[in-house]
DNA sequence: ATTTATTTTTAGACATAACTAAAAAAATAT
DNA sequence: ATATTTTTTTAGTTATGTCTAAAAATAAAT
């Protein structure tokens, strides 16, 4: 068994890691707010498990073993925020803290009897895909908004930082996972979009755009 | 906050405890399975902490402080066992472990929501009652001997008036909390009970009768 | 190519929460 | 009443996981 410690540095090792790119101890403790003299020490820890590979100075990245553990609670993480949005009501804002917690809850029976009780949901609440127990995870054809051109169609997956502020934001204009868009116009000056959302137009900054996740079918018309 | 280990420690302290009565160092250690050096190493803290009573050597019992905390994990853990047979289809047998670990998630909304959810129960899947938000249990269903009639089976959970020469006089009968009675006759003319204990038939006085506490179960054959 | 700055690691300190072994207090027995 | 046993506490050790400060390696700048 790991500890919840060493399972936090896996998850952190995994989010940063994009294309079997090594991390840099400095990005991991600046993602988990730990000071880099801690990082260096768990990555030892973690080497010495075979969770990870680690040279000196060169930074990290997971070995298979250490890949699945991660996967394993991600998986966790998502079915548990699932439970929390679909079946007991919390706001998907509200409910990143406690899934946290919940992600480190060991038992396996417990999350296939969960995975069950949500109908074995293949998204999260933030249109994040839920890893299988075997650790395969759908990468789907996702696009931040700001990439797309006038005309383009899209259909919201979810958000690629989902600080509350943005939560609450959406919310607010009442957009939500699968709604359907269209990019009508884009303005130079400022890189806002103007798009078009269940019948209603509506500006979106730039900023928003660099955050709101797509999944793309082809929008010729 | 309270780390899990106090919270573990807090919790033994109070199934322990009989009637105010304190609780010795011996006692948690057993039941938390440590070394009684580690239990009074807790305890002391404990007490700084104004969760306990303690006095060396002397026990210790909980403060309105402490107990309230306890009620609080305890609700917890039975509401987690709750959801975890009702909703996920646990066997009763199955679920201690896990909610053992549930019982320590920190979040006050979370469990408002999930005793929303399981639509407030009053008791657990064990049958044992389940604290409100403000600590309040519902007294277990005790009876005083004296209420039982022929064949009626019971488990000894306390004394009503806790004088001396009833505590003495149970002693000499070897009698003590836990032990499992069972009512073979009951003779009309003063009252007194014959009871079988320990495989033992006993003779228990109308008096003794009206002071000693029973849990009860069915008890037809 | 050296110097300077940044990143990373090492070394040593601290808190938590467990342990063992020994001392002290309380309870029991002679 | 004293001796023995049991219970409880203290003192010192260990493992985990964090930290600070200083040293070492790497990267960037002149």
């Amino acid at each position: 068994m790991n500890s919840q410690s060493e399972e936090d540095y896996l998850k952190a090792v995994y989010h940063l890691q994009k294309e079997n790119k090594s991390v840099s101890t400095n990005a991991i403790a600046s993602y988990l707010e730990m000071k880099p003299s801690s990082v260096s020490d768990m990555l030892k820890k973690l080497a010495d498990k075979k969770l990870i590979y680690y040279k000196k100075y060169k930074g990290s990245s997971l070995t298979k073993k250490g890949k699945l553990i991660a996967l394993s609670i991600i998986r966790k993480h998502r079915l548990w925020e699932t439970f929390l949005v679909d079946k007991l009501g919390f706001g998907w804002g509200h409910v990143h803290n406690i899934a946290e917690q919940l992600e480190h809850i060991d038992s396996e029976e417990l999350i296939d009897k969960l995975d069950a009780f949500l109908q074995f949901p293949k998204y999260d609440p933030h249109g994040d895909p839920i890893p299988g127990k075997d650790g395969v995870i759908e990468a789907l054809n996702q696009k931040l908004l700001i990439e797309l051109r006038k005309s383009d169609k899209g259909i919201i997956t979810g958000v690629k930082k989902g600080t509350p502020s943005l939560l609450n934001y959406l919310d607010k204009e009442k957009i939500k996972l699968g709604d359907s868009i269209k990019v009508l116009e884009i303005r130079e000056f400022d890189g806002s979009f103007l798009i078009l959302i269940n019948g209603k137009k509506i500006m979106l900054s730039e900023k928003i755009c660099q955050n709101l996740l797509l999944e793309t079918y082809d929008g010729d018309n």
